[in-house]
DNA sequence: GCTATTTCTTGTTCTAGTTCAATGGTTGTC
DNA sequence: GACAACCATTGAACTAGAACAAGAAATAGC
């Protein structure tokens, strides 16, 4: 049961089988229907899921009541929004939702902090695993700003190639930044050649 | 000398005389003239570097040519690649370049390590920035994807009100990912009001 | 201080992508 | 297995912003 989430915290620091235990004995298994909704617009993130099974989605509602997708997760993924703390000012507006049912193990902000002290090279693992979401949000942005939509959807296919079998495509759409209509259309266009 | 990049260590992990003289130690100065290309495109990014005066900018030349500016940096502010390793296969396209006369302290990836090694509460500073940056990166992105250009352009403003001063407006024009011809007309209508 | 280079502005033309609207296809539910 | 709710497709009208071009203003270099 453990094997998944302790294989994705092992990808960039090698743990111990103490390091190991104390990870697991502060993991919170748990099951959610789908279309949850774990967290809301000006709510406090008060967790940090791996997804053992299942699919989610995190979206942000800006000032023009626009929808944006953020994330599309699927199994072996984290679900969180860290970004809230950051604007204390104007609140978050991020939501997640599951869309599948969910099997998670979760992290309470507490639970995280005695990990560090019990454990403290958790704290790298971490480190690393923000620097690499880091990269992958950078480049998420480059390509919004320089490239076409088919490009994006290009890209978007070549990145996450099972993605597509598992979200409906107006998320994908709102994913690239682009409406449904026309990401129809790129794909019909695609399909021609 | 030091107090500026202590200050700004010191921002989220408060650190005892030790550790700050640990810190100290391993930062390299550096004079560098305006207009040096630090790091080129193909290139691993060998440093981290605190700008205690001057400025930067950080860009990305993509497929097609088209450049985009990552990041307008000034004093107090970390300047890096940490983005290269993740994508071992397409060879980056950063660059990054002096616009001013710079003075730097610089960590190398080595000297880096050997902090984490003495003081190993840097580690945690450090995952603490790389959040920060995150969240800055993600809202820069929602915004890039669901705002108008002359939204993006007043959010700028408000975000980052001495940087007009600094840059000229075309380096603006393309962190915003509109072209310099249309921010111009933008700017001309907001004046107008 | 004068020239050369770079940057900014303004108008015009053009296009990638949006919005609106209508139709048909899927999926889930009792 | 029929109904409702949602989703994808297609076409037509529209628009935000890009690309091009050419002149004006500002900066830098000597």
């Amino acid at each position: 049961m453990y094997s998944q989430v302790n294989k994705n915290i092992s990808r960039y620091v090698v743990f111990d089988d103490y390091e190991l235990e104390v990870f697991n004995s502060l993991l919170e298994y748990e099951q959610v229907p789908k279309k949850t909704i774990l967290l809301q617009a000006g709510e406090h993130c008060n967790f940090e899921a791996f997804i053992i099974s299942g699919s989610a989605r995190k979206y942000y509602i800006d000032s023009n009541g626009a929808e944006v997708i953020l994330q599309l997760a699927i199994e072996n993924a984290w679900l969180s929004d860290i970004s809230f703390s950051i604007y204390e000012n104007n609140p978050s507006h991020v939501f997640i939702e599951t869309l599948e049912d969910c099997e998670f193990f979760m992290f309470t902000p507490e639970s995280k902090e005695k990990l560090f002290e019990k454990a403290p090279r958790f704290e790298r693992a971490y480190r690393i695993l923000m620097q690499r979401h880091l990269a992958v949000t950078q480049n998420r942005l480059f390509g919004t700003i320089a490239k076409t939509a088919t490009e994006k959807y290009i890209d978007f296919l070549e990145n996450y190639p099972t993605l597509p079998n598992r979200f409906a495509q107006h998320y994908i759409a709102s994913y690239l930044g682009i409406s449904p209509e026309f990401l129809s259309k790129i794909r019909k266009k695609l399909a021609q050649k």
